[in-house]
DNA sequence: GTCATTTATTGACCCCTGTCAAAAAGATTC
DNA sequence: GAATCTTTTTGACAGGGGTCAATAAATGAC
């Protein structure tokens, strides 16, 4: 891990974090924000680490995670550059980390200052407002996870998966999965045999075409029906 | 279901939602608040409803719940007097409850324009301060329902719900599920044999003791360890 | 209090999915 | 580009926990 100079200005304002903040304001928290750089692999922090930062992926890509006893490793989200996390340990009164994050590829962050950033906040309830759609918007993604989870088996979190991807690429025919099979598999919380198997059925059902991390859809109905579960396919 | 009058004041400026607004924006914000009551097994309102009242649970008791295509119920929590619930909906462009909202026992609600609310928000940054602490604690919560789904199997998972209860009452040797054992299995995704079967098993090894809802905690350091992972016991 | 309905318990059975193993295919590193 | 490490696939197997069924107990309604 490697941390150094102020981030650019111009090139942050647009992230959702800061727009709307008064351009001197923004310019306040900037200047004690860092650029940290991390290696594919290193981890950013632990959970239940002190949360002193809030982050800002610019790229690369990094995994949010927890562990078992036993070392197996559920992944709650896969970040993509452009978007920031660790938000909401800035309103706890306990802050910490409340899970692990290690960088998937080699990656380059911002790292802003929680305080700096409530300081900013307090002052700005457009700011706080944006703040409060982002943190809803995440719950009910988490309120979805929770379902497919507790009601959906294996197949069937596979299906959604996928469908929830073709339609966030805006329905191509094909388009790459975001990571390894084995990441894939950690985020859904199934194993990485699972989720070859039922890849491969649905290839062999005519629902899918794989090449590698690349997927086509070939038949979008009968995947909809397969997530719906008015379509067995196995 | 019943709507009723304006709620008293007083009685509810000591709520986290409204605590903190001047009390000229209080009134405001109550003046155009209702009172519901809802009888046992009523729904207050169904997934995908436009979401234009935020709910405080006054007294009663209520669920939060998705279902399955095949009737499956998964509850997210169980409601208990005192405890907001919605508030995430106004924040999103798309006003619509995620979820299910059904009375487990007849219930007296607060009824809150959704507007309202987010005008009163707006003049307030301490109130909006509050909220993102509300829901970022939320957010933790499900992290960890998470992790308990994805990690944990049926025995893990009630082990340590029991254990949660015992330090949430605050360590008595006994205390009341807060539900009935099939709601429980619901708010723990399994099925009500495997609760009933994994709390025997408890009893038989000498961790619990069981009398219908009255469960006494006759071991808590076993359950500490079986919660951990450490200790089999079955 | 009585009756009807819902909840809880226990047993038998079986399927989904995890585990272990081994080979093949891809990626990284130097 | 060779060597090494990681990821992916496929097969065999087993067990955790779901389903169905029947009974008992408890709760709610009147």
């Amino acid at each position: 891990m490697n941390i150094s100079r102020p981030p650019d200005f111009d090139d942050l304002r647009r992230f959702a974090i800061l727009s709307g903040l008064p351009v001197a304001k923004a310019e306040q928290v900037l200047a004690r924000a860092r650029v940290v750089t991390i290696g594919r692999g290193e981890h950013l922090f632990h959970q239940g680490d002190p949360a002193r930062r809030i982050w800002l992926c610019r790229n690369g890509q990094l995994k949010l995670f927890r562990l078992s006893s036993d070392g197996q490793e559920k992944i709650l989200a896969i970040i993509q550059p452009g978007r920031s996390f660790a938000e909401a340990t800035m309103f706890l009164p306990e802050r910490r980390y409340p899970v692990h994050c290690a960088a998937l590829k080699a990656s380059e962050l911002v790292a802003f200052d929680a305080d700096d950033l409530v300081a900013a906040l307090r002052a700005d309830s457009d700011a706080c407002f944006r703040l409060l759609g982002t943190l809803s918007r995440r719950m009910q993604e988490k309120i979805n996870q929770i379902e497919s989870l507790a009601l959906q088996n294996a197949h069937l979190r596979v299906a959604h998966y996928l469908l929830d991807e073709f339609r966030r690429h805006d329905r191509p025919d094909h388009f790459r999965l975001e990571a390894s099979k084995k990441h894939i598999a950690g985020l859904l919380a199934i194993q990485p045999e699972t989720l070859s198997r039922s890849l491969a059925m649905l290839q062999s059902s005519g629902v899918i075409d794989m090449d590698a991390r690349r997927i086509t859809i070939s038949a979008p109905e009968r995947l909809e029906r397969i997530a719906r579960g008015s379509d067995a396919a196995h």
